[in-house]
DNA sequence: TAATTTAACTAACACGTGTTAGTCAGGAGT
DNA sequence: ACTCCTGACTAACACGTGTTAGTTAAATTA
């Protein structure tokens, strides 16, 4: 049945006090242990298979060694390749660092402060937060706790600490490469609604590289996708009935229903349209065409969102707020630079 | 600061005795607690925020609300787009259920008893074992200490609880399916390596169908991937060699690998070669040519595992250790049926 | 030799909660 | 008048751990 150990038994079995047990065990220094007592005690709790309890250990401590990762707007995972290689990241390095993962989704129509429960109750020591929302309000009282909080993905208010991509900049040079190809009417397909800061950002880019080159910004050139493919492939639908020449799409996942959309139209990509995405997803490579994209690392992402989480458990204040990481254009077969994979 | 507010706080500004306190908050039956007494708590407690300390809850309950969910092989995560839309699912069910999810990766070169720990310290109360492998040795030895253990994927010992489709049944299907478009040579990619159990009954009902079909099973007819589409786009290379006319893929993601390779190779998908996937990821409709598949629900996995879980984690004796889920051939342009979407 | 330090160890408290066993006043029953 | 019950409440223990403040005996120092 249920047989736990607890350090009291492994004491008694090792003819020496409970607090022994826990000096030995956890290495304190200046607790003057000669190597053979110590050595009792170990083969005692090897012998009875000890572990400690958590629950005790939290208690005592008033930490968890647990970091929650928040995903706002949870169908995001079942249908977003790039949340998955982050979440995978983030398991990596949260693990390495000797953290436990807690999964907190997070749905429209429930109410958002379901994160906070987990803070108040004392269940995490951390939050990372994948993708926030500009208008969730309670972010900037956690952060005014004093409680450590990573986003994932753009801030939006400088107080917070995040670690994103410049996406401005990425999408500029995304656009930049079709302007470069000799476009001249490109369309814009958003991968969420445009309360996510992310969009917001990657539609200035956009702006910003048709405004460099002095082509006009229309807005009837911008489709807002939701995320899945099956968006993307309606809102290309839309935007076919304007005959761009070339569209930037703001991820990978809704770049392929554009795709096919495109396709079913009985057109060709790239010779009729072409396209560039943005994640580098790991299929991205294999779509046909191959998908010209932005490529943006999520274990970076996911390692730097890590480390400064523990430099923020610590208690260490930090100087720089924002972490940048690296984007990098991948040129493949879908805009037509060359047909080559 | 850290402002922690425990019951005593509330019980004092109540004006009653913890004991009260704990008795109103959890609506203990019995407990003679007139509506007067009751409201002045609450109205502390409200006024406080006061949260119970989960630690605390956990060591004197013995209980942890947690479930495990463990992902062997952890770049599935990252890689395969089936994995992210069941750890959604179960996201949604357990929290529905009151649970909140511990996400544990185990790599193959890390000791594979990582979650071991999380059992012996009583981090969980119940595991989710999602596409476990045929050998591992830790499973077994939990159930057998009776610990509540779900597995996702087809279970390699009858001892353990499992919910599963019948993947035999889905492979033979799919091959049948082929076969009687009236292909002869059909060739069948895995979607990952022997050991997996999952694996072996694919490449089963495939064998089963062209047997049923009195056609020849010719091993080099068969290419191992190994969970992401690159591997499929290796393996499929060397299929083409042998010049199958069809494909039967182990999953869709080996799948999209293959259709990069055989369109690459100049030949058309399905006039030269017929394909057909497994598991009806969110993308596969919008591949081109789209992606004929087995549905598998994944919401249906993740809901019957936290169902069996919960009766499990109740104490509740379960006669039926296998739980199986439905599936259905979705007919796309892929296998050359039809050519419609 | 007496005083002080030091190595080796432990008793006892704290963490915040759920729960059992019990106290106390007042009303009902005989 | 005495017992018995019951509604309203609480003191005190248990959960398993980390850690502080001691307690011995031996070793070192003055």
């Amino acid at each position: 049945m249920k047989k736990r150990v607890t350090s009291q038994e492994v004491a008694t079995k090792a003819g020496v006090s409970r607090t022994t047990v826990s000096f030995v065990l956890n290495n304190v220094a200046n607790s003057h242990i000669p190597q053979s007592t110590r050595i009792k005690v170990l083969a005692a709790a090897e012998a009875l298979g000890y572990v400690p309890n958590a629950a005790a250990k939290m208690l005592v401590s008033g930490q968890t060694r647990t970091i929650g990762v928040v995903i706002s707007q949870a169908q995001h995972l079942a249908v977003d390749a790039f949340i998955p290689q982050l979440l995978y990241s983030l398991c990596q390095h949260s693990q390495k660092a000797g953290y436990k993962l807690l999964l907190e989704t997070v749905q429209d129509v429930t109410a958002p402060d379901a994160y906070l429960q987990l803070v108040r109750g004392h269940h995490i020591d951390g939050l990372v937060v994948v993708n926030p929302r500009s208008d969730d309000s309670q972010l900037p009282t956690l952060i005014q706790k004093n409680f450590p909080v990573v986003l994932i993905g753009a801030a939006f208010e400088p107080e917070l600490h995040n670690v994103a991509t410049d996406a401005v900049l990425a999408s500029s040079l995304a656009t930049k490469h079709l302007i470069s190809l000799g476009h001249g009417k490109i369309a814009h397909l958003t991968f969420s609604p445009e309360h996510y800061f992310a969009t917001q950002k990657r539609l200035l880019g956009y702006r910003l590289a048709l405004e460099q080159a002095q082509l006009p910004y229309q807005k009837n050139l911008v489709a807002i996708g939701n995320f899945s493919a099956e968006s993307g492939f309606m809102a290309m639908q839309k935007l076919l009935k304007i005959k761009p020449t070339a569209v930037f799409a703001g991820n990978d996942t809704v770049a392929m229903g554009a795709m096919a959309a495109i396709q079913q139209a009985g057109l060709h990509i790239p010779k009729d349209i072409a396209i560039v995405g943005y994640d580098d997803i790991p299929t991205a490579a294999y779509l046909s065409p191959a998908l010209t994209t932005i490529r943006v690392s999520a274990v970076e992402h996911a390692q730097k969102a890590i480390q400064l989480l523990e430099q923020l458990m610590r208690g260490e204040s930090i100087s720089q707020k924002s972490i940048s990481c690296q984007t990098k254009l991948i040129i493949r077969a879908s805009c037509g630079a060359r047909v080559a994979r």
